[in-house]
RNA sequence: CGGGGUGUGGCUCAGUUUGGCUAGAGCGCCUGGUUUGGGACCAGGAGGUCGCAGGUUCAAAUCCUGUCACCCCGACCA
């Protein structure tokens, strides 16, 4: 191994400094560039086909519950945006807005959308006039622009990639449901098809979207313990429909305010998928939503032979994604290469191997190598994707329950939040007071109010000592 | 928005303190050849108005003024 050469294009270790390691990661990945705008990102094309692969898995998905695809503006008039107080205000500081068009002052300003909310109940408003035209389950695939101060590739860009749910319902029973239910999407598909093990809740008051009567929330832990909200489902119940004047005849013949929820997840998910799965050689793809699912790396390949092996390798694992690596370069180099990526399973394949009618088949999450008999290589390939999916899931899962911690007193809570890097388990009284102060002694905040998990550790918040009404857990958070 | 830092080929940087020949290195890139089981080697080659705008000077990457951008750490957020 050239040392010179690793030394320049080496990752920062993750245990060294964990944001570099980030950072290193997506760029050497080629998941992204940078562009001229601060914020705004080029999603290169190996960053591209995770989203697009995200995209379609969480599409289908959603298509099973009768979620139907719109397209919304992407321009939202100041008039428009302001009809709910709350909403407003929670947006304000980060919207970008356009003043101009056509080289003319415009007569009313126009927000590039942070959200739809507004846009959507604008078009309800047109829509529903009877309890028949209910349920209204529409999702837009799009971009969105929050004018960040501070910005991270994926994680905090100021025009980002997202999927947005917007629906509306009958009664208040309906809505929660669906706001339920989409969280519960949201968790399956993180855990089936990413491998990341998430803690379904609820948010404080402090924590839930601007004009939401509940939030729920999937929230990961990175592999330095911080979390990181991966997905959200919001109950907005009549508020927003009442602002905007969305009335429906009910069966009673009466008039009715029908209920709201919205909920989404954006490419910040990709994030999520290389901090808690990466390592120190690169990036380490779930099987089921890696671009590629297999590289095989064909040895000595001018000889005679050894690149038709490699072919029909490839051929007899055509339901898979799978790719030849002919290039003219080293087979170490691509063995880094195919690492640094993170594509989950190796095939080797030489003179050597052909002459025993074998190859050798390395995986990703652990390295470890197989020789196996050219004829047993699809079942095995197949097996062992899964038998990959399933314990990146376990190493993840093991990580985040190792790293829960309870707080009984407040001062073990500024203790684990001083020195154990992870989610802190501890009793709140329900004030958000209570919170404001942990999170100013502490810069911890809450998480959520676990669905999963609801054991009273004691009777007094952790922080005030008045009666407790909820567990929650607490972390630092992306 | 507060604190700190950086702008020099595609990338990482040296050179700036003390102004001086034609602006350097490593990696990457291109061509030819030899290689190939953990980031190969040899030979040749292309590529930079030193972030931008003014100023000082015989002479500016280097000094002065202004400006813009980006990065890191905080406060705010999917």
């Amino acid at each position: 191994m050239s040392d010179k050469k690793k030394m320049v294009d080496a990752i920062t270790s993750m245990e060294e400094d964990f944001a570099q390691w980030y950072t290193d990661i997506v760029k050497q990945a080629e998941l992204i560039d940078y562009s001229s705008v601060k914020g705004c990102l080029i999603i290169k094309p190996a960053g591209y086909a995770l989203w697009e692969n995200i995209q379609a898995d969480m599409d289908r998905r959603f298509k099973e519950t009768g979620v139907e695809n719109v397209y919304m503006p992407l321009f939202i008039p100041e008039s428009l945006l302001q009809k709910e107080k709350d909403h407003v205000e929670g947006f304000a500081p980060e919207v970008a807005w356009v003043t101009m068009g056509g080289g003319q002052e415009l007569e009313e300003r126009l927000c590039v959308r942070p959200t739809s909310e507004t846009l959507f109940c604008d078009f309800y408003k047109n829509i529903i006039q009877s309890y028949r035209d209910l349920p209204k389950v529409y999702n837009q695939w799009c971009s969105v622009v929050r004018w960040e101060k501070t910005t991270r590739p994926f994680l905090r860009s100021r025009e980002f990639l997202w999927q947005e749910g917007h629906t509306m319902h009958e009664t208040a029973e309906d809505a929660e449901a669906r706001t339920v239910q989409m969280l519960n999407v949201y968790a399956d598909f993180c855990r089936e098809t990413l491998a990341l093990p998430t803690i379904r809740g609820r948010k404080t008051d402090k924590e839930k979207f601007a004009g939401a009567i509940a939030t729920y929330t999937i929230e990961a832990m990175m592999h330095d313990g911080k979390a990181l909200q991966s997905g959200t489902s919001h109950n907005f119940g009549d508020g927003f429909a009442k602002a905007y004047g969305i009335q429906f005849t009910g069966r009673d013949n009466k008039l009715h305010t029908p209920h709201q929820t919205s909920w989404g997840v954006s490419t910040r998910i990709i994030g999520a998928m290389i901090m808690v799965h990466g390592d120190n050689d690169g990036l380490v793809l779930p099987p089921r939503i890696a671009p590629t699912q297999v590289v095989i790396i064909p040895i000595q390949q001018r000889k005679e032979g050894v690149l038709e092996a490699a072919e029909k390798l490839a051929a007899s694992l055509s339901e898979l994604k799978v790719k030849v690596d002919d290039s003219d370069r080293s087979p170490g180099f691509k063995f880094a290469e195919q690492e640094m990526r993170g594509f989950p399973v190796r095939i080797e394949i030489g003179p050597k191997d052909i002459e025993q009618g074998s190859c050798v088949i390395c995986r990703r999450d652990t390295r470890e190598k197989y020789t196996v008999k050219l004829d047993e290589v699809h079942d095995f390939v197949l097996k062992l994707l899964d038998t990959i999916h399933n314990d990146m899931y376990e190493r993840a899962e093991k990580h985040l329950k190792e790293n829960i911690f309870d707080a009984k007193t407040y001062d073990e809570f500024k203790d684990i939040a001083d020195n154990k890097p992870g989610f802190i388990r501890a009793m709140w009284c329900g004030d958000t007071a209570c919170e404001e102060k942990i999170k100013e002694d502490t810069t911890v905040t809450s998480r959520c109010l676990p669905w999963d998990d609801t054991e009273e550790i004691s009777d007094t918040c952790v922080c005030c000592g008045k009666k407790a009404k909820h567990l929650v857990y607490w972390g630092k958070a992306y």
